[in-house]
DNA sequence: ATTGGACTGTATGGTGCCATACGAAGTGCA
DNA sequence: TGCACTTCGTATGGCACCATACAGTCCAAT
């Protein structure tokens, strides 16, 4: 947990030049790098709620770095776009996570590295399972039929 | 950071059922384990900040888990000690603490947890040496005295 | 055509934590 | 003995996120 809290706080203050925390630098470099997409579809991505995109959203409309366009097939759904202010800032932010990826990395093989990802990802299975019963042994129920893709922030 | 919520959350519902979070159980269970100390030490302890610290211990003490009693040696502090209350609490915090490590533990071998643990100290190691310096190239600078002791919520 | 269920984004209230600023109390140095 | 400096706990305001409930929309089945 300490570190989790550590990598956040390196990332909030590199992305700090931009005055964007690590969130919202995340939406803006997703965007660009997979198009336009509705809201729910950045909150499974970013592994946020519906409702905090929302208000991230809203958050960087008024700083025009995205903008919100109707969906012409469902009138539900806003799709998100960088402006091309936001798209501006993409690169940069790429470069800056690229950068401070590797100052994380530092010392690391990419071996170690695969392995680490491999043990994060049993820690959150056990992790799952032990949140669905509590103080009973019942067998892991089917709860998790969404095994978190990788391809996400990972890496 | 997925995998560090996810634990928090399987600890916040582990110790759901004493009607506690994983911060305040893990302060009951230090001072059980460690004495009575005065809040800038469970700070540190519980790698919080003093305030935070300070709201938690309100709460605890309106349920009578611990207790504020002053330090005889330095009037500017308060020990914080657990109730007789707290102190029974405690074993059961230990209790179903050690019931959820050793599903997180599941299917890790003794080295891979080591390995892990290791892993994670140099990643926040890294983290810390990329904070200091954002868009420079400066060496290290001294910030960084308090190399994190282990002894801590480790393992 | 209507209705029920599923899905989208929004509103609201709550939580846990931080950063900052503060008064009170201790400590070192002239 | 006085005066700066530090340290302790507290108060305040803010942030990021969640859970829940809701209105609008889509879709499938009658």
């Amino acid at each position: 947990m300490v570190t989790a809290r550590d990598i956040r706080q390196a990332y909030d203050q590199s992305f700090s030049s931009l005055d964007l925390n690590l969130s919202q630098a995340s939406m803006i470099g997703y965007i660009a790098e997979n198009g336009p997409m509705n809201q729910t579809e950045l909150a499974a991505a970013l592994v946020l709620g519906r409702a905090a995109i929302g208000s991230m959203v809203d958050q960087l409309e008024t700083r025009r770095l995205v903008r919100r366009v109707p969906d012409p097939d469902d009138r539900r759904v806003w799709l998100v776009e960088n402006t091309s202010a936001g798209s501006t800032l993409a690169v940069e932010i790429i470069r800056v996570d690229e950068q401070l990826r590797r100052r994380l990395r530092d010392g690391m093989s990419r071996a170690e590295r695969q392995q680490l990802a491999d043990f994060l990802v049993r820690l959150s299975a056990n992790a799952a399972t032990a949140a669905g019963g509590i103080g009973d042994l019942s067998p892991p129920n089917e709860i998790e039929t969404h095994t978190p893709q990788t391809g996400d922030i990972n890496d």
